[in-house]
DNA sequence: TTAAATGAAGACAAAAGACTCTTAAAACGT
DNA sequence: ACGTTTTAAGAGTCTTTTGTCTTCATTTAA
């Protein structure tokens, strides 16, 4: 059951990679990050600047330089993450694929889809990135296999 | 948010049609129920192929042929159906994807994913096709947009 | 017996997603 | 100023999924 992308799910990993290391300044070297979640380098740097181009990351060229966080990982749900790289409407489906699927024409598992979809969504408007890589910096949770 | 690869969602669909006129004999026509169902009838033929060869269906040639339920839509739920065209490892992923993710190494999210993924596993095998093929019948909910 | 209707099977094509590679541009350190 | 390190950008490739098309086999009904 793969619900997120590929792109999706690597993203997320990168943001979580930097929260958890929650430095105060400086940046994070994507060739680094790229080794250390097992990435390739270059589909790693495609995505993050999908990120910078939507100002979730600051980037910066030349030695030392990288990418740093631009927006508080209190502030930032998982929720956010997902709706910028799977669209607004990710959670506005119909679990047999039905485009009148809804309230007043339900598909025969419309309800209970409904149910768990927002179970998902509120989950993921909850979960800041803050959170999560505190659980990463503490050991109780990983990043990697 | 899609979950189910469109052949799943093709193959429930054929199933839930039969379901729902739950005629006692005589087989279905695979060309009535493509164009009731808007799915090209080759590509429609191909999975319901899929169907027979695993004793889900019986299936006739020649005029009058078609295919039909071989199993009783009252023991047949919809985690059958998931497992044969999905795998039966559907349910056993992690949500970013990591190979290792379980409860010794869980992921960030590894603790709600795994909650998610129980409710709607349980749905999906107390949902028998008879029940869905009623409501269908009945008018309650639809197949078609 | 023959023609028409139907499913079976597999080759083929198109599209999307995932990933790679090359070249350019920027910034730092010396 | 120069060379090295690093991100930016986009073209290109590979694989999987999705869908189409053609040919064959089977069965019925006239």
């Amino acid at each position: 059951m793969q619900v997120l992308s590929q792109a999706c799910i690597n993203g997320l990993r990168a943001l979580l990679y930097m929260a958890s290391q929650n430095r105060q300044s400086g940046y994070t070297g994507i060739r680094d990050m790229a080794k250390d979640l097992n990435i390739s380098f270059h589909f790693l740097t495609k995505i993050l600047q999908v990120l910078t181009q939507k100002g979730i990351l600051l980037s910066y060229r030349g030695p030392n330089g990288g990418v740093a966080l631009n927006v508080s990982p209190e502030k930032l749900v998982l929720l956010d993450i997902v709706h910028l790289f799977e669209g607004q409407d990710f959670f506005d489906t119909c679990l047999l694929g039905l485009p009148g699927c809804g309230e007043k024409k339900p598909c025969p598992v419309h309800e209970f889809w409904k149910h768990t979809k927002a179970a998902l969504e509120c989950e993921f408007e909850t979960t800041t990135l803050a959170k999560l890589g505190e659980q990463i910096r503490n050991g109780t949770t990983r990043l990697t296999d």
